[in-house]
Parts: structure tokens; C-alpha cells; sequence
RNA sequence: CGGGGUGUAGCGCAGCCUGGUAGCGCGCACCGUUCGGGACGGUGAGGUCGGAGGUUCAAAUCCUCUCACCCCGACCA
């Protein structure tokens, strides 16, 4: 194992690529475009999947589990979902194998095709919904506001280890609303849901809107999305919420009786983020050498490292440390004593920064005289040496002030790497340059269309909310009611 | 799917051009000395050379096919 990584500067994407295998977060597997999520990797997939689910909980909703396969009929019944993703679906067309006559080996047996393809969810819309037309018969049903963990499957071209697998985990939210005006408030709600994990968990910032109609949630009639910035300067779709109108509900003919005995569709919603919330965590955060962690994802929060030659001088530290490490069990703040004598501090110091372990403690006999401690903080990389009285009070203190901190420093990156821009030089030299580009667009799908053809730029997201300002659009010239995000992305 | 590249010990690589007993570094095991920023010495284990087929007395090396991965594009959370 060689002793360092590429820098950022150096290759932004092989530096990535370095930190998801040398912090143990994730490997290739044998199988094309998919990934291992290796168990420290997994203790953060599961923090962050505790806290959502938390915060889903908090707003009224419930888990269920639907199949991960998706008859073909079901797929094809809602015309644009159909469409958007039949290009990247995998397809179950038997259900036996046998042993090959002509050698070794299995073959699929010919005698055991299914009589309708099945799908493997690419996303769970249709089953959930031909599920909901059982569900839902009167307004005393709704709403149906249901949640499921699970793994997809969209068979990409090209893959990259969080960002885009061909598998991956996700939750998506599936509910069904009354009215109209409460389906876009679940889907408003979900979104700052979204927004409040990312920036108060994940410590990353995130701009909230409405995508285009190209960029569109297929079978959506509005998709609202966060989009975070990444240090590269590209923006990280981080998560959708998606108001579906009643597309669904008709296409499975699911309808409810409303209060003046009338029968109605329902309004539907769908939200979800997923393992590429791993992608953009490791991205806003981490530095040259190696991941960074927000404290409240960190599966290990503070590391203790005794240093000692003998087995006595182990004991005598002990005796130091054991105090220490009961005060933070007792304020849930994780911890792991890394005693081992296989390495020296200075590998393990290495080590547990390349891991992202936002505090190492170290002490060693030197402190036994002094009563003192050293704490090194990994977002700064700064150390000092302090009494061993109150270290876990310090530790507590520390833990939000890094979180905070951590933040602060991503959003001063984004501040500082967004532009508002008037004209199509100054677009193309803001594009160019990485970042957010605030710019006017005329609202046509030409405009988009050439802008990304011409700039490799999308349109991020409409903000959200934002006041009417007429302008002229960056690239057309025509009237523009108010400014958009543009970026590269991931 | 197009273009470029790489597959040889757990990891990183040399060897291939010019066919002839498979090597180096790191890691791993054991012993000793070390231990406050990636220690050192000694001994040792570990490889159907990505896979299949072909040429040849002989293939890691030459030929064909295939699989996987990486980088750059088109598609996407």
C-alpha cells in the first residue's frame, strides 16, 4: 500500500476512486457496475439511513416492503415512466436453470420462460401503485403515506462507486393524498426533509428547486430536487420529491369516494435519496489526506491511542483512559481504543485520518506525569495538549463545533463558487471555471438544449420561490422571467 | 455503446518486443530490537501469469475470441 493518494489537484476523480477503497468504504465487484459496500462504508449508509428514517417517521409516514420485481405490463402502463426507463432496465425472462447436456455447467432452461417478463424495479411506482388501488377506496384512506428501504437496479453505461452503480439502495417514498394542494405540500415537506439531512447531518449545503421538464422525474408532473456542489466545482443531484398528479392513480385506476359520495383519483407523490448521498458526502468533505466526517455520520467519533513500549506502561494509560472512554459512552459519543502493537501511533494517526475519524485522542507516558491528553481534530488537522480533567466535556464541545465548522467551510466554498452572470461570455467563462452560474433563461427546451450541447452545462434547478426578475436570457437574448442555476454535474 | 489503456502473489508493478525453470517492492507469518507522525533486521509462506481456444518440442511472452476494471465521450439518482 503505497503511503499517499492523488491529490485533488492532481486527478480529481482518481483521488475520489482512492478514498472510497483506502477509507474501506467500497470495492468492485465481479459483477459489472456493481459495488460492495464494506463495513465501514455500511456503518455510514446505516447513520445516515437511522436519521432519515427518523425524520420520516417524525412526519407521519410508516415502512413497508414491495417485490423487487415489476411485471412488464405494470411498467408499460404509465406512458412517459415506460418510456423513461425502459433503456435501462434488467429483465427476468426464466425462472430454471439446468445442467448443460453438453458439458459443465448451467444453461437456462429453455422449458421455464416466463409468461410475462419481469422487471427488477428500476423504482417501485407501479407495483405500489397497483397495490394502492386495493389500499384506497374512500377518503377515510387517505393519505397513504408509505416508505421502503431497498435496492434498485438501472443498468448504466458507466459506473462510479456511490455516485452511480447499477445497483443501489435507496428509500423512496411512495403516498397518495386527497387533494391536489396537499400531494405538493407532501412533496414540498419531503424536500426540506431532505435539505434539513443533507445540511444538518451531512454538513453539506444544498440549493433547493424545481428541475425543467427535461430533467423531469419520468411520469412526474413537477420534480423538485437539492443540489449540492462538489469541491471539483460540479454539482450532486442529492435527492428529488417528485408530485406525480394523478398520473398513476389513473393509469392503475385507483380512485376513492370523496365525502359528497363522488369518485375521484388521487393525487400522488414520490421522493428518494439514495447511496450517492455517500458520493457527496465523501466530495464536499474530504482532503488530500483522505475522508472527512461530520461528526453525527462518523461510525467512529473519537479514537483513543495509547503509546507505549511495555505492557505496564499499556496498563498505567489504561488507568487514564478508562475514565475518559466511560464519560463519552455516557454521552453516546462513539469511540474505539486502538491498543494494538502491530503499528506504531504514527501509522495509526495516518490511518484514522485517511478513515475520516473526526478526533484522536493520544497519550502516552509523557502525559501520565503531566495529567495531560492531546486531541487532534480531523477537519483542521490541528492538536493540542490538554489537561486530562474535563477531555470529554471538550470532546462534546468539539463534536458540534466540527460539525458546525464543517458546514460553515462548504458553504463558504459554495458562496464563493457562485456566479451570476449577464453574458454568454461571461456564462461560458463561469461554466468553465466550475461552480453554480446564476443566469437568465428564456424557458425554452431549444435554449437548454443548445446551452448543454454547447457548455456541457444543465439547468440544476428553477429556486425555489424566487421573486420575479425580468431580464434577458444568457444565450437567446429573449425575455426571462427570473434566473435558473446552471452547472456541470455529476 | 464509441475511442484510449490495463489485467502477472493480498496490493503496486517489472518481465512480453526477441518463446526456454516466474521476479521486485509493500503487505502477511514468526523471532528480536523499536514505539509522541506511516520503524528496522533476520527467517518464512504465498502465483492454474484474468478466462477459453489456437500456433509451437516448448507460451506470461505470438495469434484469435472472451471477461473485468480504469480514463475520455453519449445516457442517468
Amino acid at each position: 500500500m503505497s503511503k499517499s493518494i492523488p491529490t485533488r489537484e492532481e486527478n480529481y476523480s482518481e483521488w475520489y476512486n482512492e478514498i472510497v477503497k483506502r477509507a474501506d468504504l467500497a470495492e468492485h465487484s465481479a459483477v459489472r457496475g456493481c459495488m460492495v459496500i464494506k463495513p465501514y462504508g455500511f456503518a455510514i449508509w446505516e447513520k445516515m439511513q437511522r436519521a432519515l428514517d427518523d425524520m420520516f417517521k417524525a412526519t407521519g409516514h410508516q415502512n413497508a416492503y414491495f417485490p423487487l420485481f415489476v411485471p412488464k405490463s405494470y411498467l408499460e402502463l404509465e406512458e412517459e415512466h415506460a418510456e423513461g426507463f425502459a433503456k435501462e432496465c434488467a429483465v427476468v425472462t426464466h425462472y430454471r436453470l439446468k445442467s448443460n447436456p453438453d458439458g459443465k455447467g448451467l444453461i437456462v432452461d429453455e422449458n421455464a420462460e416466463l409468461e410475462e417478463p419481469l422487471v427488477v424495479r428500476p423504482t417501485s411506482e407501479t407495483v405500489i401503485w397497483n397495490s394502492y388501488k386495493n389500499w384506497i377506496q374512500s377518503w377515510r384512506d387517505l393519505p397513504v403515506l408509505i416508505n421502503q428501504w431497498a435496492n434498485v437496479v438501472r443498468w448504466e453505461m458507466r459506473t462510479r462507486l456511490f455516485l452511480r452503480t447499477s445497483e443501489f439502495l435507496w428509500q423512496e417514498g411512495h403516498t397518495a393524498h386527497a387533494t391536489e394542494q396537499e400531494a405538493v405540500e407532501e412533496t414540498e415537506q419531503m424536500l426540506r426533509v431532505y435539505a434539513d439531512f443533507v445540511e444538518n447531518w451531512m454538513a453539506v449545503p444544498v440549493l433547493q428547486g424545481l428541475k425543467t421538464a427535461s430533467e423531469r422525474f419520468a411520469g412526474a408532473e413537477e420534480t423538485y430536487c437539492i443540489e449540492a456542489l462538489m469541491q471539483d466545482g460540479k454539482a450532486l443531484q442529492a435527492g428529488t420529491s417528485h408530485f406525480l398528479g394523478q398520473n398513476f392513480a389513473k393509469s392503475f385506476d385507483v380512485k376513492f369516494v370523496n365525502k359528497n359520495n363522488e369518485q375521484e383519483y388521487p393525487w400522488a407523490t414520490s421522493w428518494g435519496v439514495s447511496t450517492r448521498l455517500m458520493g457527496a458526502l465523501i466530495m464536499a468533505h474530504s482532503d488530500d489526506k483522505g475522508l472527512v466526517l461530520p461528526p453525527k455520520l462518523a461510525p467512529i467519533q473519537v479514537v483513543i491511542v495509547p503509546i507505549f513500549r511495555s505492557e505496564e506502561d499499556l496498563a498505567k494509560i489504561n488507568e487514564k483512559i478508562e475514565p475518559i472512554t466511560n464519560a463519552l459512552a455516557e454521552k453516546g459519543i462513539s469511540f474505539k481504543v486502538d491498543d494494538d502493537d502491530k503499528y506504531k501511533p504514527g501509522y495509526k494517526f495516518a490511518e484514522y485520518e485517511l478513515k475520516g475519524v473526526p478526533v484522536r485522542l493520544a497519550i502516552g507516558l509523557r502525559d501520565l506525569e503531566n495529567g495531560t491528553v492531546e486531541v487532534a481534530r480531523r477537519d483542521t488537522l490541528s492538536k493540542e495538549t490538554m489537561p486530562l480533567d474535563g477531555v470529554a466535556d471538550h470532546i462534546e464541545s468539539l463534536m458540534s463545533e466540527i460539525q458546525t465548522s464543517l458546514y460553515d467551510r462548504a458553504q463558504a466554498f459554495q458562496k464563493a463558487n457562485t456566479t451570476s452572470v449577464e453574458t454568454w461570455d461571461e456564462f461560458k467563462a463561469a461554466i468553465e471555471k466550475g461552480g453554480f452560474v446564476v443566469a437568465h433563461w428564456d424557458g425554452t427546451d431549444e435554449t437548454e438544449t443548445k446551452i448543454k450541447e454547447e457548455t456541457k452545462a444543465t439547468i440544476r434547478l428553477i429556486p425555489l420561490n424566487s421573486a420575479e426578475m425580468m431580464g434577458k436570457c444568457v444565450y437567446s437574448g429573449n425575455d426571462s422571467p427570473r434566473q435558473v442555476v446552471f452547472a456541470r454535474a455529476y
